[in-house]
RNA sequence: GGGCGCUUAGCUCAGUUGGGAGAGCAUCUGCCUUACAAGCAGAGGGUCACUGGUUCAAGUCCAGUAGCGCCCA
């Protein structure tokens, strides 16, 4: 076994190593039908045990970083991860290529909620509850259970190709996380920049613990809006409130109107009494409140709604909770202790009814927060949690976004940003479970006195007790991913690592989660590194189903990858991934798109087999000598060239889909289809041709080498089984090869342009072979008429190839050929092309044809000409353009003509 | 209610300083041509949602309308 630093080149290396002359490329048998399943383990396992996704602080390169967003343990490889790993790892295999320490830093996340329920629910299966563990129980349990089943995501990112260095990999709840994450808390703490506070959060009943603002998904439904009576105090008299939350009417400590609302004047300083609980409440007056909506009163629960809360403090009211964790009314509740919340709702409104108070019900749509994680409705709850005082935080992080420290692709989510950075509100982080990093804080039960300390305290730092003992909370899951792109490396320690690679190059991900995680990053990057955690953050599309809605498994409308792979191949899979990733726009993934893939996967390993089989035993690569290339080597060249600078600058600029485009099109579309198909000649006959066999193989064998390693990163299993099965001695791993680099010994613009002319004229004559039905047996005469020396020098030359890619039997140039009346012909610049079908040709059909052609060609020459026409256009275009709408005009007309003379011919 | 995005071929989608409408799949025709039928050659198919504006010139820029979708409240 070769080790790692053997297969990995020297930083001093030339960029295009290549093998040394004179030493035979192995060579195998290739089987006619690519099978992937065959190669994708057997290289996985190749480049994980060698250690070649390892990238090496000491290595003195150029470092290119990308932190992976950190899956759920609980997670398994759904669509949004497929898409936003493979584009990572396009990153991190095209960086480590082009010759940067590139280091794509794995882990995952402790999901304190999704791990929590996961566990909860197993134990509710054996009939236990999380309670009858006790704390210090349950945690190992969990522990236990990331043991056996948590993490199935790392084997599924392993079988999607991902190059990830995985002896780094972290958890955000191991140690070094936890010591990052408890001396963030601390330092925030003593800065004043976490406290505690009673506040209405986001309670899910559900999981029974509070949840922050922007984990609570609103959705519009259908509910009702209930017109109460209140009566007034020492009055016949009542008013009426309207609420969609009848049941929170237990807590009401008051009645609100607008103090501009003239209706109610007459209720200013009075009292109400709360029916049901016979309570006397005050009114009182608020800007708050709307004068169109309802009755224009509302009635006021400071516990159970946050703009009440909010009136409540303004108007010092009662905050009366009348709901336990569970969503059950509690002992504040009356009569109605012991209820759910849906069936006091039921029993308030019967009573009412009853009590003659109800004056309507109405149909009402309004917008119910649900728990992100389970989906159960939000109960807006007073309680005493932890937050993080973000403006301080954020006008920094805003900040690094508008001076350009961090951008944002494509740019217009940078608006996204902004908008929520400049109405954030402060982060609830304190979660009511068990599974999580405990929240470093501690109560004297003597004194009551509050420590937070990166040590567990004692005793009392006041009064010296014993009594202390530390909160019970946990911090939500994104207060340690927020960490995520420095504590990985090592940080609150000032590693090695840390040093090189942070700040990070790139933060790849999909919008949703711009709030959750890309901010809070930029926010603690700031605050605890004094710089930005990434330069760059590439937010990619979101996988949608055909009517546009997320894909997830309560919609039933998951595709699911691991299935794609199985069924067509990792590499097909990825590149499918790559080639719809355009952005701005989200994806629908279609799966005959996924097969359209596969067979582009065929077609590859099919060229390989066509080059292996015809280069012959004992075939050496050796340097090409510019000299030596006839014009369609030189054409496939030009074109490489072109293909490895369009590859390379679409990456550098994010537009994965157009670097895929761009390779699928050079391999099939030019090198199978045109360069294979003229080598053939070449390496068959034993003509003239012959004599260039040699440099034809050389071309064939150096232009797909450079097709597979600008195709490594999208399809890395295919490219590695091809290149090492047919490679020359000493040369390593595709992966570790240098990336391509335009070669200017190539660049041979002329050359192309007559490769393209000549490509022309072959499909002319398909294009006539087809329309008249000419069998492929069946070969024709063809005559070409044309006065330039240019293109007759063309034609004689490359004669062998017209026979055989045309399907022509004896082709002859004549200046002054006279068609005949059985001629089927073709038209073009400075060129007609004539094939004497005789018998074979159907006049009728011909003149078809040739109609169809002379009607584009006027309808293009009138359009060019009405612009010529136009003062305007020609007084005020560039001259460029004007002059190239005269060759145009020039050119259409020449072809309209001989068209209308050989129409004539026909008649 | 506020913000953003989308509308291009039958389907799914590209189209980056405004200057010749494209791909894959599907359809039709002919081919098992010794790399590949997961293939080869050829063909048909679009008023670029609608209306107006800017411009010599608009799929591309601007405004409005309609439909669809997303985010936030």
């Amino acid at each position: 076994m070769t080790s790692p630093g053997d297969l990995r080149a020297a930083p001093g290396d030339p960029p295009a190593r290549r093998a040394r002359a004179d030493e035979a490329v192995a060579t195998m048998e290739f089987s006619s039908v690519y099978d992937p399943k065959a190669v994708e383990d057997k290289w996985y396992r190749f480049w994980e045990e060698k250690g070649l996704f390892h990238a090496d602080e000491g290595d003195g390169r150029e470092p290119y970083t990308i932190v992976i967003p950190p899956p759920n343990v609980t997670g398994s490889l759904h669509m949004g991860h497929a898409l936003n790993n493979t584009l990572q790892d396009i990153l991190t295999r095209w960086k480590r290529m082009a010759g940067t320490s590139a280091l794509w830093m794995p882990g995952m996340d402790h999901a304190g909620i999704a791990t929590q329920n996961v566990v909860e629910r197993l134990l509710r299966e054996e009939g236990k509850s999380r309670d009858d563990l006790g704390r210090e129980r349950f945690v190992e349990r969990v522990w236990e259970w990331k043991a056996h089943y948590g993490g199935q995501i790392q084997g599924q990112l392993r079988r999607l190709g991902c190059s990830l260095d995985w002896p780094r990999e972290r958890f955000t709840l191991d140690e070094g996380l936890s010591r990052a994450v408890r001396k963030v808390f601390v330092s925030l703490y003593e800065e004043g920049l976490i406290y505690q506070g009673y506040r209405i959060i986001n309670w899910c009943p559900r999981c029974q613990t509070a949840i922050s603002d922007i984990e609570t998904e609103y959705r519009d439904l259908e509910g009702a809006l209930w017109h109460i009576r209140y009566p007034i105090a020492g009055s016949k008299d009542f008013i009426t409130v309207a609420t969609t939350r009848p049941e929170t009417m237990l807590g009401d400590t008051g009645v609100a109107m607008n103090p501009a609302d003239e209706r109610y004047h007459h209720l200013r300083g009075k009292k109400v009494i709360l029916p049901l609980m016979d309570r006397e409440i005050p009114m009182i007056e608020d800007d708050f409140v709307s004068l169109e909506f309802g009755t224009g009163l509302v009635k006021v629960t400071p516990a159970h709604d946050p703009n009440d809360f909010e009136m409540g403090v303004r108007h010092n009211l009662e905050q009366i909770n009348v709901l336990d964790e569970t969503g059950v009314i509690n002992e504040n509740g009356g009569p109605y202790r012991g209820l759910d919340r849906y069936e006091a709702r039921e029993r308030v409104v019967e009573d009412l009814e009853k009590l003659g108070l109800l004056e309507k019900k109405e149909k009402h749509m309004h917008s119910v927060g649900h728990c992100y994680r389970c989906h159960t409705v939000i109960e807006p709850y007073l309680s005493k949690q932890w937050f993080v005082k973000i403006k301080p935080l954020a006008e920094t992080a805003i900040k690094a976004v508008e001076d350009g420290r961090i951008q944002f692709v494509p740019k217009s989510w940078e608006k996204t940003y902004y908008e929520w950075m400049y109405n954030i509100r402060d982060w609830c982080i304190s979660r009511q479970l068990w599974w999580g990093h405990r929240i470093p804080a501690f109560y004297c039960d003597d004194c009551g006195r509050v420590m937070v300390t990166m040590e567990d305290p004692i005793r009392c730092d006041a009064c010296g007790s014993g009594n202390v003992r530390q909160d019970e909370d946990v911090l939500d899951t994104w207060f340690s991913s927020g960490l995520w792109p420095f504590s990985t490396l090592g940080w609150p320690d000032t590693t090695e690592a840390l040093k090189k690679y942070y700040p990070t190059s790139v933060l790849v991900t999909a919008f949703d989660i711009i709030f959750f995680w890309v901010a809070r990053m930029i926010m603690m990057g700031l605050k605890f590194m004094g710089d930005v955690p990434f330069r760059e953050v590439y937010i990619h599309a979101l996988i949608r189903d055909e009517h546009g809605h997320k894909m997830s498994k309560s919609r039933g409308n998951v595709i699911d990858p691991l299935i794609m792979m199985d069924r067509y191949g990792t590499d097909a899979f990825r590149f499918t991934l790559a080639i719809f990733a355009a952005q701005g726009r989200d994806i629908i993934l279609s799966e005959k798109r996924i097969e359209g893939y596969r067979a582009f996967c065929n077609k590859i390993w099919n060229a390989t087999r066509f080059v292996s089989l015809n280069l012959g035993e004992g075939f050496a690569p050796r340097e090409i000598d510019p000299g030596e290339l006839d014009h369609f080597d030189r054409w496939i060249l030009h074109r490489l060239n072109r293909a490895v600078a369009d590859v390379t600058r679409a990456l550098g600029e994010y537009r994965f889909n157009e670097a895929a485009q761009v390779i699928y099109e050079f391999w099939w579309h030019e090198y199978c289809d045109w360069y294979l198909e003229i080598t053939k000649q070449r390496l068959y006959s034993k003509g003239d041709e012959a004599a260039t066999a040699d440099t034809a193989k050389q071309v064939l064998y150096l232009v797909l080498r450079r097709s597979l390693q600008l195709l490594h990163p999208f399809m890395p299993f295919i490219t590695e089984e091809i290149w090492q099965a047919f490679s020359a001695p000493g040369e390593g791993p595709i992966i570790l090869s240098p990336w391509p680099e335009p070669d200017a010994r190539f660049d041979f613009a002329a050359d192309a342009e007559e490769a393209e002319l000549f490509k022309e004229v072959v499909y002319r004559i398909r294009n006539i072979r087809g329309e008249m039905n000419v069998p492929p047996d069946k070969k024709a005469r063809v005559i070409f008429k044309t006065s330039s020396e240019g293109i007759r020098g063309m034609l004689e030359r490359e004669a062998v190839q017209i026979r055989a890619l045309a399907r022509v039997s004896e082709m002859t140039v004549d200046a002054a050929y006279a068609p005949d009346k059985t001629d089927a012909s073709a038209v073009m610049p400075e060129l007609e092309i004539f094939l004497p079908l005789r018998d074979l040709i159907d006049i009728d059909k011909e003149r078809g044809r040739l109609e169809k052609e002379l009607a584009r060609v006027r309808g293009d020459l009138e359009r060019v000409e009405k612009k010529l026409g136009s003062a305007d256009f020609t007084g005020k275009a560039p001259a460029q353009v004007v002059e190239k709408e005269r060759a145009k005009r020039d050119e259409y007309l020449a072809l309209s003509v001989k068209l209308a003379e050989s129409l004539e011919k026909l008649a």
